[in-house]
DNA sequence: TATGAATGAGACTTCATTCAT
DNA sequence: TATGAATGAAGTCTCATTCAT
């Protein structure tokens, strides 16, 4: 496991705004992969499927999921899923993309406030690791993309590594970091924030973010060597 | 998704061969999750079986796989299958541990060789990234275990956290690294092997492994602050 | 084999048809092993595999009776057996509660009716005699319960002869029976049944119901030694 | 349950004499359903098959039992069944013969000792339940030839009927008994056999076999009802 | 929209039997 | 005779998806 989310955000204003209804139920409805509900009852049904598909892929994975099992969950009649979603791999990718947008919004700001680019990696990561405290399915759902939807997996890393990258190039113009940083060092960062995310957030919780964040904001600045 | 199996890795150019019998078999009998063969030529045929099922289940995921699938590869009858081993999770499970031990072992020369610390993961890196590249099923396989036989997934990836871990605490000793060097480095290690191994060893080969870990090395000795 | 299913009989002539659907299907329902249909349409397809599972274990026994052989008699889809049982044991279970109350119930009227413990114990071998011969699969089914479901097999013969000892006392305490009958006159009296069913019920036909039921009573009346 | 195996005896002189050998080896032989074994290991072999046959069939039942079950209790190699019986069906047959055989013959000295027909009863069901008491496996393995070789469970229960009828002919004849005794009678006292065996030789043992006998000796000589 | 019954392809697993050694 | 590997037919059960109400 190493999947991960990302403990980055996008520069200011690309971050899409999903504030004008719930934000959640817009985001599935970005994904473009629902049937657009029509009635408000529609969008409630509609959410809370995609809730209890939450759940239930979290809890046994995309093959072991069922869709009788999500509709339980949901308390709505099985032939009712078929009403908003065209498959079991069409909520699937829903999911990975609701959540995949919620890691990146809840991290973003913590981001954006940073003075520097080694506070915003301090920061990414800190507050990366407290999110999927709270989201522990994130994970399980990320991760088990690789084998259901192999294209939205990798896009999920190319883009996540981009925008690490975008943003290092930005800071070394700034001068903030050495000016050969490259997308090696993109995906080193996004390798460490997904292992990291995985262990002390959520295996075990025996470190605070922040100390997590502290260490690596350190090993960041001068690395491991001796001093 | 982008599990990882070890961050060292064999002399460059001695990746194993994953059809030769040789050195293969203890391997697949130390998992003990076959039934051992009693004569030449069911040792045989459970290492096409065991073979096959690497294929398999590298080119089609756990649940795509067939035990059909498996046999034919292999060349034997579909009940032959259930000569050697008890189940599809029983051979995934034989699998992952023979697969995770030949990267342990095909990566740790290169690391015992190297002359301090900071060499040793270079050498890792680089051992494992050029490992990778002949056996692309790996990731997939190892990532999946987390579906699939939880256990061994969480198992494979603590003790390969631990063992950077000692290694670390090794080198500290020697006043190679930093003397605060933690289980936190590690998993960050970890995370960055796992990650360019997908990246420059699955994924795409746009730069050689020994050019990654030059990246790497540099970064572990001093930092991504500016100079 | 010669299981058996209770030594009473509902009044001669009504035998019960085992292919309609009243009072049949609370029987089924009863014994709690399917899933409850929540529609009429349900309810009618769950009884037509009831009925259809009666045949095929009746015909062929438990183990080469199939899924697909009920379903095919039944009408319906394979996978629609599984929208009301649980496994073939679940249908198996719920046939033998099944059978075993429809016994129970049809014999009872002429036992009850009796003017004294001689009279209904002829009423009931002559009306379960009667009864068996347009149900030859109850022995088939009840008998092969001890393989299939033990419980229910040894439940199935201890509730009967447990009903015959507290008839056999009843009658005692009335003086129409000799007052030291025992439980161990009820396990002969149904061993008696219960043979005398398979014999002259399923096996062959050459005695009529009633002249059977004349020679036990006469028996039980006085004996077999010498006039 | 209530299959039964013969709690009566031939007429002198009609047993089958199997001393010659240990006894049961010749009964199986005499089945007819497993080869001759030609060398004195070979005999060997065959009986530890029969009894590890037993224990397999009377513990999981036809069906549940397996060839290669059978093989490990009786400490041989797989393929070394089939060099005695031709099928798994016809071990059962042999067995099936064997146990018949081995019941008759234990049964038959006390029946053919005694001084009158009632006192033969008597004996005949006192052995009975010693024996099957002995015997667990009895009832499951000649139970369950209704379902695997139907024929000879017929027979089984035609022959031992047949027998006791004959001896209870003989025995009016002699003014032992009424000189109306029929199929009937013999039919009822296989039942009550039969299913006193059950009860008080297997399932429990709360009463001794000379108790039990005792009671429907008693029941034969005078009937049940009021004195 | 909502409901839940119906469908049927598909996959794992078992095991009697054969056969080469 | 003995051994144990190999075979493959057969059967149970799951579940995504459709559809009539």
């Amino acid at each position: 496991m190493q999947k991960r989310v990302d403990p980055a955000t996008p520069p200011a204003g690309q971050t899409p705004d999903l504030s004008t209804e719930t934000g959640r139920e817009l985001a599935a409805d970005a994904a473009g992969a629902g049937k657009t509900p029509r009635t408000e009852r529609g969008r409630k049904t509609m959410r809370a499927i995609l809730d209890a598909a939450a759940l239930e892929f979290g809890e046994r994975g995309f093959h072991d999921a069922s869709i009788s099992g999500i509709t339980r969950r949901a308390g709505v009649a099985l032939g009712s899923f078929y009403t908003y979603f065209d498959s079991k791999d069409a909520v699937f990718r829903a999911l990975v993309r609701d959540m995949s947008d919620q890691v990146r919004d809840h991290v973003a700001p913590g981001i954006r406030a940073a003075p520097d680019q080694l506070a915003a990696e301090h920061a990414g990561l800190r507050d990366f690791i407290a999110f999927v405290r709270g989201h522990k399915e994130l994970y399980r759902i990320i991760d088990e993309s690789e084998f259901v939807d192999p294209e939205s997996f990798r896009l999920h890393y190319s883009t996540t590594a981009d925008r690490i990258a975008a943003r290092l190039k930005a800071a070394a113009a700034r001068g903030e970091v050495r000016d050969d940083v490259s997308e090696i060092h993109a995906w080193a960062l996004m390798g460490i924030n997904v292992f990291l995310g995985l262990r002390y957030g959520v295996w075990e919780q025996d470190r605070s973010p922040a100390d997590v964040a502290d260490v690596i904001a350190d090993m960041l600045a001068t690395g491991i060597g001796p001093r």
